[in-house]
DNA sequence: GAATAAAACAGACTAACAGTCTGTTTTGAG
DNA sequence: CTCAAAACAGACTGTTAGTCTGTTTTATTC
């Protein structure tokens, strides 16, 4: 009655939502795996003919999230103009991406532990960080951002500051504030400092 | 023939030195209890009887890393002159030391996730973080930093700035260049864009 | 300096849980 | 229609974090 395909993608499907859940609200080690089975509707049998172990799992909900956050940054960047406007935009969408409670709690706070170093930066590389990257690239070859360092490095360093502007902020409570200082922290490159 | 005082820093100290080594070398979640109490030549119930749970001990091994990269922080700023001079310097300090195979997974990687979010936080606070802001405040109101948000921010993305450098260099080799480019940013707030 | 309290320690025990293993059902290919 | 492979079912097991009861060692009080 239904093909293979489609077997396969219901009970992968069903399973990473159970768990995406489950792991947004109790976290990865307070989860069990009979926790996300029940809430699944699926047996153990079935998780680990499809993933290899709960941290597998764990990684198909990354990669969820993670295409979430492509397209909530493709959306924000589609109506802008100019490469400075576009990276900014895309920035900020990107931190209000992640400082959703579901989502800090997966991507940023239990990820890089959960999946180790390597498979995080892997996660990244696959994901949002290029867009970055390329932004800041074409910024600085425009002419629009300067530093006297390399675009790699600076992305880094900017990707590192985003997070550090989601996790320091455990109920976005000043993310406002924190929101303006990353927009005064852009402006720092493009010649704007008072 | 032995004080309390000291028994108990001698036993909590064999277990953390245990639980240091171990955690660094296999993470957290693959760290058994039985392998730490070995280790240290403790038994279980001398354990529970210092610490409440296993993340308790992982906190406490936290908390001594933490106060040698203080230590390490306050030697490197020692003999420097200038309040950008000496926030530099610190910077660097705290980076290589954060660097450390060691300190990275404990620190860097896993203690957000084992700790939670808020003790995490907590832990920044108590230790390297008030540093940090300390040494942009004072540098901004002597006006070798300018920077249009506010001082808190500023140091809350440097902070995550820097601790994205350790993060996406998991062997250290590319340091030597990210360092550079930590630099450099540093030279974008002291009005020397070139 | 006994007596009593409190801290430090010992180690057997338990409940939970991730992952395995053997078998069954359902789909796909020839 | 047959055979192979994918998908699933669910009982079972080894490991392990944390508990519980009792013992030893240090501290305090009268």
């Amino acid at each position: 009655m239904a093909t293979n395909a489609q077997r396969r993608a219901q009970t992968r499907g069903c399973l990473i939502n159970a768990a995406r859940h489950l792991f947004a609200e109790q976290g990865y080690a307070d989860t069990s795996t009979e926790a996300i089975l029940s809430g699944a509707g699926v047996t153990r049998g079935a998780m680990y003919h499809h993933f290899r172990n709960k941290a597998e799992l764990f990684e198909a909900v990354c990669d969820l999230l993670s295409r979430e956050a492509m397209a909530a940054i493709e959306n924000a960047v589609a109506g802008q103009r100019g490469s400075l406007a576009t990276l900014k935009a895309g920035s900020l969408a990107w931190v209000d991406f992640m400082a959703r409670d579901d989502v800090r709690r997966i991507l940023v706070v239990e990820a890089p532990s959960v999946l180790g170093q390597e498979r995080w930066r892997a996660l990244d590389e696959r994901y949002s960080f290029p867009l970055l990257r390329e932004g800041i690239r074409e910024a600085m070859e425009e002419g629009a951002l300067h530093f006297s360092g390399s675009a790699e490095g600076l992305a880094v360093l900017l990707n590192g500051a985003m997070n550090a502007l989601v996790l320091n902020d455990p109920w976005a409570e000043n993310l406002p504030r924190l929101r303006q200082d990353l927009l005064a922290l852009f402006d720092c490159f493009s010649g704007e400092t008072p």
